[in-house]
DNA sequence: GTTTGAATTAAACGTTTGTTTAACTTTGCG
DNA sequence: CGCAAAGTTAAACAAACGTTTAATTCAAAC
């Protein structure tokens, strides 16, 4: 874990907040200076360049990300129901807390194709995956879930389902004109909402009856 | 609907290709001719501006798109069951047909606050929503859904899903170095476990019986 | 064949961009 | 204090950007 100085912390929360707010490429080094009130020079002095302060950003929040996630793998026991409804509520509130550097991330990654941020990504994608297999199969062993649920399905439904929210969210909001804590008051209920919900589904269908599945012949 | 020459057509698609792969910041003017074999000029000879050429790039997915989403409201009366599932299958199929448009918006709509853009990606969200409701009220209206369905908490789910999937897909594909046909062939497969899987979930959540909701007090 | 307006071109425009330079200030240590 | 390293600054840099200009080519109408 990198040690970083005030100074360079504060560069980093204001890049963290004007790239999540106008996108990286429209957001310049003179306007993060100018934000976090220092020189147009330091941005580079300290982390090089424009990109590889961008990179910081990534490493910094995907350690704390991925620590939380995994965390939950050392839980104390608990029932195959309550281990996926820790997990929809581990990413939930993960995803939650850290909304703007999750909208950086997401935009981002949209037009990756290789490098340290696209492995970064892929890495973590993978991680969620088997997070979500643990559990799955825990409750497949004991008899209570269905056989064929697929792992890339459910993470993709948890995942996209809550950044799918929380876009809504800001577009209901920011039509509604709705400001700070009208917004988070707002987002919050639906958020709440968006838990509920999503624990109830996804026992249903991890409790459903197989279906024969028709598009298969034979 | 705006009509549009050969030429006019050739710079949009090339603009679009470009766009959905490398963003639309990163893309210049330069890229988007020289890859349509076109002067630089053209650009904006024909659509003014940049930014106006996005714009009818947008107006011309979004009529497409809205009108296919809404011919299925004059279909032939079919069951709630059916309702449900033609919504996931118009939905996924229009994604994933359209998906270079549909990531080039996706990326752009998580940064606007305002303007042409935005007023159309906030009534195609609200017009989704429109479209879920109908289904869920009709099968409410009959006792076999739940009455505590919440079609923001469903379109969002359906959308982000989609979404989601699509954006693994790429990213599995670009990662095992698959091209081409393999590509196509690999996120075809999982588009198809997403459909079937999302008709499950959907149906096994919204006949599921409604459970007391611990998170209110009384 | 001439004319007229659209299509097309290469070149240039002024800005903005990320980055670097070189000078200056501050800080910490012997 | 004296000095070296780190921090900080304003200024300058070349490159890339979206856009415009002015000249030229083209195609159709008369």
């Amino acid at each position: 874990m990198i040690e970083y100085s005030e100074k360079q912390l504060l560069i980093m929360d204001t890049a963290l907040q004007l790239f999540s707010e106008k996108g990286y490429d429209k957001t310049s080094i003179r306007d993060i200076a100018h934000a976090a009130e220092v020189n147009i020079a330091m941005v580079s002095y300290y982390f090089g360049s424009k990109e590889k302060l961008l990179e910081a950003l990534f490493k910094k929040h995907f350690t704390f990300i991925t620590g939380k996630l995994e965390s939950i793998l050392y839980e104390k026991d608990s029932t195959a129901f309550e281990k996926v409804e820790q997990i929809i509520d581990v990413f939930i509130n993960t995803l939650y807390s850290r909304q703007r550097f999750n909208r950086l991330m997401t935009r981002e990654a949209s037009v990756l194709q290789e490098g340290p941020l696209f492995d970064m990504i892929f890495e973590m994608k993978t991680k969620n995956r088997k997070l979500m297999e643990r559990a799955v199969k825990a409750g497949q062993r004991l008899g209570v879930f269905r056989k064929d649920v697929n792992v890339f399905f459910l993470s993709s439904v948890l995942i996209g389902s809550v950044n799918q929210m929380l876009a809504n969210c800001r577009y209901e909001a920011q039509n509604a004109k709705l400001e700070g804590a009208e917004a988070e008051n707002f987002q919050q209920k639906k958020i709440d909402i968006l838990r509920s919900h999503l624990k109830q589904m996804f026992i249903a269908y991890l409790t459903q009856p197989e279906l024969i599945d028709k598009s298969k012949n034979g």
